[in-house]
DNA sequence: ATTGGTGCAAAGGTTTTGCAAAAGT
DNA sequence: ACTTTTGCAAAACCTTTGCACCAAT
């Protein structure tokens, strides 16, 4: 039995547009534009119900905003890594940052060793200023 | 100027009442409940102004609940300790454990210098699974 | 033919806003 | 007296649900 359902149009489009913006992460709303922008009216139900389903494939992981009203998506990587790392995304500009270096690891680690906790990357976001965005305001 | 406002009995309950949840986080809906159990019946509305506020003054943090449809709220130790470290949250318990210890600093210190992030705790809440939880799940 | 996907309308939940009345300073 | 806070009603916003219809296998 396959677990991916059928290949509609609208699902095609939508992991295309997540692909396309690994780093970042993207809105619903931002979603229905572009599949607008396509020429594929969507109704905005039926992109909750795609996101719902490419969340339990496994193939994004959904975060909230940092005001904590809406629900965004990140597409993860086709090797599943992104599972196994944390993510930072820039307050100022919304680009994330993979930690796939050994010192995060190290920090995910200690955490588990020190303190005990069984840490969870497809639901931990942490936020921050990018190196970019603080050197442009500095710069003003 | 003052900029603490009015000393009203509702403020100083809500505050009352996330000093003594220090360890969790609460949503508008359980400072409700409080203020009813204390026969201070309570708009709601109020209660989302007077939260507003008290981020203001940073007496408290905000975040999202895991599943992004609500506000939870975090109170901050008088000292701002709390704004210097990061805090994981029991996706189980809820508890909030705080990391104060030399290896999270060190943490967010190497984020800065090897990847120029400078994270914003205030913002951040890391989620996983606490050792207490750990250990009832797998014991069941 | 069967199963899964879609659109629409309606409803649910959380949060915000405007205005007049009440309370704190 | 003056300023802030409150309550109420209404609205905004994001998300979910039910049902009939359409599309993919």
């Amino acid at each position: 039995m396959r677990t991916g359902g059928y290949n509609t149009k609208v699902k095609k489009l939508i992991l295309e547009f997540l692909e396309s913006k690994k780093n970042t992460s993207v809105s619903v709303q931002n979603i229905a534009d572009y599949l607008n922008n396509c020429g594929e009216e969507t109704n905005i139900t039926t992109i909750y119900r795609q996101l719902e389903k490419l969340e339990e494939e496994k193939k994004l992981i959904r975060h909230s905003a940092e005001d904590g009203k809406k629900a965004l998506f990140q597409y993860i990587a086709d090797d599943g890594e992104c599972l196994k790392h944390l993510h930072v995304q820039c307050t100022a500009c919304s680009k994330i940052i993979h930690l796939d270096c050994c010192d995060s690891k190290e920090f995910i680690a200690h955490l588990l060793e020190k303190h005990g906790i069984t840490l969870d990357c497809s639901k931990t976001v942490l936020y921050g200023l990018c190196e970019d965005c603080k050197n442009k305001r500095s710069g003003a």
